[in-house]
DNA sequence: CCTACCGATCGGTAGG
DNA sequence: CCTACCGATCGGTAGG
C-alpha cells in the first residue's frame, strides 16, 4: 500500500504544475528555478524535483498544462458556434478574451515558450512546435471550412489564413503587453477580424 | 595620457558588444552571463565587466546596438523609396530579407527582448518599450503618407496599420524560426503585403 | 517527503 | 586589464 493514494499524489502534482505555470509564465520556462519554486510552495527542493524526475521533465509538464489551460479558454467555447466564419468569428473573440484575462500573469505562455526554444534544440523546442503546429493545423481546418461554405474569398488559402491569425495574436499580444496599451489588443483584434473578412465591429 | 587611445578602448568596446549581441540573440538577454561571453572574447569577468558597469549597462549597451542593427538594415535601405506606398513595399521587403537573414543567429532580437521584459518592469523594459515605440511611429508617419497619397483607404487608421505591420513581422518570425519552415516567412510576406492593400505577388 | 551536501556557476569586489 | 576571492544560487544526489 502507498502511504498516499494515487488521487492525493496527482492531486500535489497538480498543485505543483498549476504554480509552476504561473511562475513560468513570468520568467519563462528557462527562468524557472527549483529552489524557488520549492521555497514559494514551502517545500525543499529535493521533494519538488522528486514529483518530476528532473528539471527538463519539470518544464515538460508545466507546457503541457498551460497548453492546456489555452485549449480550454480558446479553443473549447468556440466548439460551438457553427462551423464556418461563425466558428472563426468566436476562436477570435475567445482568444482575444484570453489574451485580456489574467490566466496567464506574463503574458502568452507558447509565445514565450516560441521565443525561448525557437533558436535552441532539444524535447522543450520540440514540444512546443509540436503545440504550435497542432493549433495551426486547426484554424487551417477551421478556415478550409470557411472557404468550402463560401464565407472566405475561394482564392484564400486556409494555411496563410491560419498562420495570419496566428501570428497577430502572438505578436499583437507581446506589444500590447510591452506597451501596457490596452488599445494593442482592440488593434489586434480589428486586424485578425480584417484577416477572416469581417468588418472591425 | 591613457594607456590606450579613445578609440582603442571603443573599438574593443564596439567588438565586445558585437559579440554580445550574437550570444544574447539565442541566449536572450537575460540569459547572457558574463562569465560565459567573457569565456568566449578569452578575457577576465572583471575585464569585461570594467567596460561597462555592470551586467545591466552591458544589456542595455547590447539591446542599443541590436537596434541600431536593425534600423541599418530595415529602415535605411527603404529611405530611398517615394513616400507612400512604395516606401511601404520597400520597408516591408528589406524586413523580411531581414528576417531570413543572419542579422540575428537566434531571431529577432527586440522580439526576444520584448517577450523577456514585457512582464518585468524595470530599465530594460523601458528601454524595449521605447524602441518599439520609435519603430511604430516610424511606421505610422509612412503609413499616414500612405493615405495622403490616397495609395491606402482614406479610412485606413495609419496607427492600425503600423500595429498590424509590427505584429505580423514579429509574431510571424517567431513562428516561422520555430517551425523551421521557410515558407512561414513568405506567408509573413504575404500577410504583410494584405496589410497595406498588395497583392502577394 | 526531509536534511545535508556536491561541484559548478552566478554577478561582483578587492587589490594590484 | 589581471588573479583571487566573496556569498548566493544553480540542478541534482545520497541517505534516510
Amino acid at each position: 500500500m502507498p502511504r498516499r493514494s494515487d488521487a492525493a499524489v496527482s492531486d500535489s502534482r497538480a498543485t505543483t504544475v498549476q504554480a509552476a505555470v504561473d511562475l513560468a509564465s513570468v520568467e519563462g520556462l528557462e527562468g524557472l528555478t527549483i529552489g524557488r519554486l520549492a521555497g514559494q510552495l514551502r517545500m525543499s527542493k529535493s521533494g519538488l524535483i522528486g514529483r518530476f524526475g528532473d528539471k527538463e521533465a519539470m518544464q515538460r509538464a508545466v507546457l503541457e498544462s498551460a497548453v492546456e489551460r489555452f485549449t480550454a479558454a480558446v479553443w473549447l467555447p468556440a466548439r460551438g458556434a457553427e462551423p464556418g466564419i461563425a466558428r472563426l468569428e468566436a476562436i477570435v473573440d475567445a482568444w482575444i478574451v484570453h489574451l485580456r484575462s489574467d490566466v496567464f500573469p506574463g503574458g502568452c505562455f507558447v509565445t514565450t515558450a516560441s521565443v525561448e526554444y525557437d533558436a535552441r534544440p532539444g524535447p522543450l523546442h520540440d514540444d512546443v512546435e509540436a503545440a504550435v503546429r497542432r493549433w495551426l493545423g486547426v484554424l487551417e481546418a477551421e478556415a478550409r471550412l470557411a472557404v468550402a461554405a463560401g464565407d472566405l474569398a475561394p482564392d484564400r488559402d486556409p494555411v496563410e489564413v491560419a498562420f495570419e491569425l496566428h501570428s497577430l495574436a502572438s505578436g499583437g499580444g507581446v506589444a500590447a503587453r510591452l506597451l501596457g496599451d490596452p488599445a494593442g489588443l482592440d488593434r489586434t483584434r480589428a486586424a485578425m477580424r480584417r484577416a477572416i473578412g469581417l468588418e472591425p465591429t
